[in-house]
DNA sequence: CCTCCGTAGTTGACACATCAACCAGTCTAC
DNA sequence: GTAGACTGGTTGATGTGTCAACTACGGAGG
């Protein structure tokens, strides 16, 4: 991504970091299918719902967590019931909602899988960044973050009218 | 992303940057649909074609600049070609071979799409990066990029057995 | 020349993501 | 209480990505 219409350093560090993005989590999620069976979508809902309390976590909760349509959610959470690894059970506080469990299967691979993802990530990441490194790239993630999660956002900001 | 089999400080900024690289990247694309109609394969496609000589790709150059499996990019060259924004002919020097070039409404889609991008870039980015932390972003591109392009990899490096 | 292997690309079936339409339950205000 | 708006979630159609099988060509060795 050569970005013409920025001033020269940022379009060459974002077209590095697109670069090394697409690269990395790529082999990262090849890995981590290779050898646990789990897709990245399939890990992160794991994921919430083993540091949920009680292994237990409202549908709406890990939507706001992940940054997923809600139909996506839905279909995810369908397939992982259908292979055994949660439970969908209706809320009582809220009759709308539905609430979603690990079973002694998800709960058995998703703690495999979190060991052998952090192997995964050790080896292809943190392997070469030094402590500074990732200082840098922990703050770095902080400043961008801050504005996603404040603003409602996702309204066209709009000054790009001629597209 | 919370990684507890790795000390701390690591397993945090990962967990940090995994939560920023899912909301950046999404709301980027989002607004580059919205505002282009082109998605981010669209995209990585027209862009790769534009910054080459001639307009002009062989189908296995644009594979190893993207990092994609040759039946997407097959599939979505297809698609792009059935939409009018770029153009497929066999190759002369290698008649297995097919190269890959845009069409005239395809070239004015992805100089007005780039334009639109770097605003993006520019709003959702490096407004909020200091020249500093630029910079360091762009080093550890660079630093996590390196093992990743040398190595052909992708066998297993398989020291995570119990998976 | 011919066989064998590797590479470039396509295809079809399936898994997953997105979108719009839809239900059912909740909340607000009259 | 009840009408209307909103929210949590599901569904089905459609677009996109992945996997495995396949075609077709190229190149090396006999």
């Amino acid at each position: 991504m050569k970005l013409d219409a920025c001033s020269e350093p940022e379009a060459l560090a974002w077209s590095n970091f697109q670069r090394m993005r697409v690269r990395l989590i790529g082999a990262i999620n090849r890995d981590l299918t290779r050898e646990t069976g789990l897709s990245e979508a399939d890990f992160a809902i794991l994921n919430e719902l083993v540091h949920a309390n009680n292994e237990t976590v409202r549908a709406m909760a890990l939507r706001g967590g992940l940054d997923w349509e809600k139909s996506r959610l839905s279909h995810q959470i369908r397939r992982m019931e259908e292979r055994g690894l949660l439970l969908r059970k209706p809320c009582i506080e809220d009759n709308r909602g539905s609430v979603i469990s690990l079973t002694e299967e998800g709960r058995e691979i998703a703690v495999a899988a979190m060991a052998c993802y952090a192997e995964i990530v050790r080896r292809r990441v943190f392997t070469y960044l030094s402590p500074a490194q990732l200082a840098a790239l922990d703050e770095i993630s902080t400043t961008l973050l801050a504005p996603l999660e404040s603003g409602p956002d996702e309204t066209c900001a709009g000054d790009c009218d001629p597209c």
